[in-house]
DNA sequence: GTATATTCTGAAAAGCTTTTCATTTCAATC
DNA sequence: GATTGAAATGAAAAGCTTTTCAGAATATAC
């Protein structure tokens, strides 16, 4: 649409210096005279030159771009991931391209592929469900950082809060507010968040001595609805509860709707309890009580350590915790 | 962390042909004989060959990369739209790089600018706060689809929904219920599709012959907490209401909240409707009236209608209309 | 079997930058 | 004023692909 782009000729030619001492200027890679130096930048402001990054990377084998594997944009949880991991990257230089796997593992490697093609410099996975065995050559290949995803052996990668205790905790609150029939929505099938969040609720129950009921044990998918269908499963079945730990919030919002309908009182009747704590829970009637998942600072953790990996330098990863927010949802039980 | 990457001219050794052939190959831009063809794919599958993405794009002057810049990731409005956008560029080889502009013109600009240093093809642009005049320059320079945004005289490269009729409609729907005293929160100041809403909800007041009082709008930003303050507002001033239009689905959460704590009831002393139709506000209690806008499918449009430009087809855009959802926040009142 | 048209193919250039290596410049030292 | 060393600079190569152009191979027509 424009004539032609400047280039580095351009300005070589306008200031009268070779290429080669541009691009010093451009980058400070080396000292050139302060005399040069100004004609070059005023060259550069007059032709309103933009050096191409795609030359650039192609010649110092440095995009100066990572990739961000996200699971269903649109997803508050992880989009709130993904606005840390942006926002880290903030005055650093590096863009980020970001590529939705819908958590499907044929999609996710399909989609590191045209990344991994972009010669991207680093790469930051949110979720999904690639095996080991692929994650383990992939790691091979490229910095690696892994947000709400844990992996054995590979540690110093992984960002995420412990699940398994978050679920422990939660539960254990319920009971501790006298609940014994604690009824659990499970999050989607084979997110590894979603069964860690099983088991910590599952021990918390085995530890107290008290049961696990499978009747009150229903497969959801992170979605409200799968809250609303939990609530009918329950009932139906006949097992009584008093109190829903839902693997998500949306998933709470819909237990709380389904309860609504049935005129079952919250938390009076029955206790409520999410996890993430999106914005919204704050705000509902009754406010739900939720475990706070520190998301946009764990994205902006993930960069963090993602430019120390690639500049070669050590990183560490703050440990973060998931901390229960309790408000009205939940209530003592007698 | 690998030895050497394998090249074009790996494969070309390899399958004993040139590398222009390999190219030819790869790109299917001529035929090539069917017996060497099948030579380099062998080479090419036993070396596992992927072409460079840098090195492709700066030759042939297609990056087959978009910009998309978008506003505050985490809003569940914009959200989806990226959503759409991403998932419209499924299987044409494009990838999008995301950037946030958070509603800062300064930050727009300069992430647009990091945008055309990388040869992006073409831009979305989603909302933001960028004047009429840089707009119009940057459109000469590359493919531009605005969307949740317009601009006179660029309608064809437009996508959005019609905020000011949409909110006319839903004050309307108000009206219509017996509604006199309605309140309004409008969303962030500069956001157009604020501006749009409030001139909307005004002229179905003025239309309705019903006065516009100033001490029932209240300044909102789009996030919950400004419902809440906009309630204490608008009962501090002391003009009563029956009825609160807010202008996004979060402040309306915001509102219902603070109708709670005060102990007036929704919709039966007050009735509210928000804007969005974010997934939960079906699952609110009571669930919340709402306009629906088809934000994943505005940016699977925007998509597609880019592809075509860059491509240099004709496009056309769809056009999209708001829904009035009605659900349980509204009420008919004496 | 030659002339002509067609289809394939390869060499080389182009795209824009960074980086290496060698050279020039300049100040400092004796 | 010649010598040395450091600092600054330029020429050229490198990075990996696509594209142009010309030439080779093949097919077609007579």
């Amino acid at each position: 649409m424009q004539n032609r782009k400047v280039t580095i000729l351009d300005i070589a030619e306008r200031a009268s210096v070779s290429p080669a001492t541009v691009s010093r200027v451009i980058n400070k890679s080396v000292v050139v005279k302060e005399s040069k130096r100004k004609v070059v930048i005023e060259a550069m402001d007059e032709l309103g030159f933009r050096p191409n990054a795609l030359a650039r990377g192609l010649v110092s084998g440095r995009s100066m771009t990572l990739g961000v594997l996200t699971q269903d944009i649109g997803s508050p949880l992880y989009d709130n991931i993904a606005k840390g991991i942006i926002r880290g990257l903030e005055g650093s230089g590096y863009s980020a391209i970001l590529v939705d796997g819908l958590w499907r593992e044929n999609r996710e490697l399909e989609v590191i592929n045209t990344l991994l093609d972009r010669q991207i410099d680093g790469l930051v996975l949110i979720g999904g469900v690639i095996s080991e065995g692929e994650l383990t050559k992939l790691r091979k290949r490229i910095p690696l950082i892994l947000v709400g995803r844990e992996m054995q052996g590979w540690e110093d990668y992984c960002i995420n809060i412990d699940n398994f205790s978050a679920a422990y905790e939660a539960t254990k609150f319920l009971i501790e507010q006298g609940h014994r029939r604690i009824a659990h929505v499970k999050g989607s099938p084979n997110h590894q968040d979603a069964e860690q969040r099983f088991k910590g609720y599952a021990k918390a129950l085995e530890d107290s001595g008290i049961e696990l009921i499978p009747n009150l044990i229903f497969q959801g998918d992170f979605f409200p609805q799968s809250g609303v269908l939990a609530i009918s499963s329950f009932l139906e079945r006949g097992d009584g509860f008093s109190a829903v730990f839902a693997a998500n919030d949306m998933m709470a919002m819909g237990v709380r709707r389904a309860l609504y309908q049935r005129s079952i009182r919250c938390p009076e009747d029955v206790s409520v309890i999410g996890f993430d704590d999106q914005i919204e829970t704050a705000f509902l009637v009754p406010s739900l009580t939720t475990m706070r998942q520190p998301s946009v600072e764990m994205g902006m953790a993930a960069s963090a350590a993602l430019l120390d990996v690639i500049a070669g330098k050590p990183h560490d990863l703050p440990i973060f915790k998931a901390s229960l927010q309790v408000r009205e949802s939940t209530c003592r039980t007698g």
